[in-house]
DNA sequence: GGAGATTGTGGGAAATTGTGGGAAATTGAG
DNA sequence: CTCAATTTCCCACAATTTCCCACAATCTCC
């Protein structure tokens, strides 16, 4: 599995277009090609796969039935339904698709962040505030993750 | 794992290039070849680890899964928040990213302090108020740690 | 203490990267 | 079929980063 690290400041053009930083180029395995996926995230970002990565996304998701229930399925769709191929472009960029620009209400400066083998895009503004915390509830959090994390 | 030793006055030149002083280089195992990674840390400060050593401290991450809870996402986001890599140029020499300098309002004179797999960046100034205890006040630290080390 | 080796500091110049925009190609609607 | 809109491809400029060299400071060993 690809473990990306780093977090860059970019910029979006007019065009919806957003350019890779070398050092998050760099860090792609060879057999990526010129292609990601991009797909909404569950909070109000953006997130970029390898190919290959998004394929293991989608085997995590077909491991439970369809038949199981109808939010089962509601949730295998919406999941899916956002997923894009991306290409990048001879300038190292990619053209995020409108529909998802909006839905993470990106605009000009944009945040890519590593996150094991993800990469998630958010617009700057979100992105600050999502990281503002007090250390009260940072030391709450970290017991959650605590605990989850010995329940399995 | 990695412990290192020791605190290093340094200086940033205006290009933001830290120079490793050569006794902390020394420190480093062979492997790391010339790769390191800088990050945010909790007071206002940097933090350089090893690749290796930053890799074993987000490995812990990912054995949570993100669908799990919109809490874990946030946890791993605050915690690998602000990481980079960073290269060893010829003249053993990092340079530090923009936006982390400014958030730990480094300046030209820098303090490097070790402590355990983690090397600490401090301003000079900031340091010396964060060292700034009285006596007081550091038995009552050294109690805190004490109750907390025994609940676990 | 002095001379040579090593380390720290600074800056110039080349190479790479980021950014913008023009124009051709493609698509879709009427 | 034609026109408009979007997408793709390409080029060019600006900014940053990297690489390199040179000098200053420090350390080490004799």
């Amino acid at each position: 599995m690809t473990a990306f690290i780093g977090e860059f400041n970019c910029k979006l053009d007019e065009k919806g277009r957003l350019s890779i930083p070398s050092k998050l180029r760099a860090q792609f395995p060879e057999a990526v090609g010129n292609t990601l996926v991009v797909n909404r995230g569950f909070e109000k970002c953006l997130v970029l796969y390898t190919k290959e990565d998004w394929l293991d996304e989608t085997a995590k998701l077909n491991t439970v039935d369809d038949f199981m229930s109808p939010d089962i399925r509601r949730f295998k769709r919406i999941f899916t339904n956002g997923a894009n191929l991306v290409q990048i472009d001879g300038a190292q960029r990619i053209l995020v698709p409108k529909k998802l620009l909006e839905y993470a209400e990106l605009t000009a400066e944009v945040i890519l962040v590593a996150n094991g083998n993800k990469i998630e895009m958010w617009d700057q503004a979100t992105y600050e505030s999502e990281l503002n915390v007090d250390s009260a509830e940072m030391s709450q959090l970290a017991q959650m993750f605590h605990q989850q994390r010995n329940q399995g």
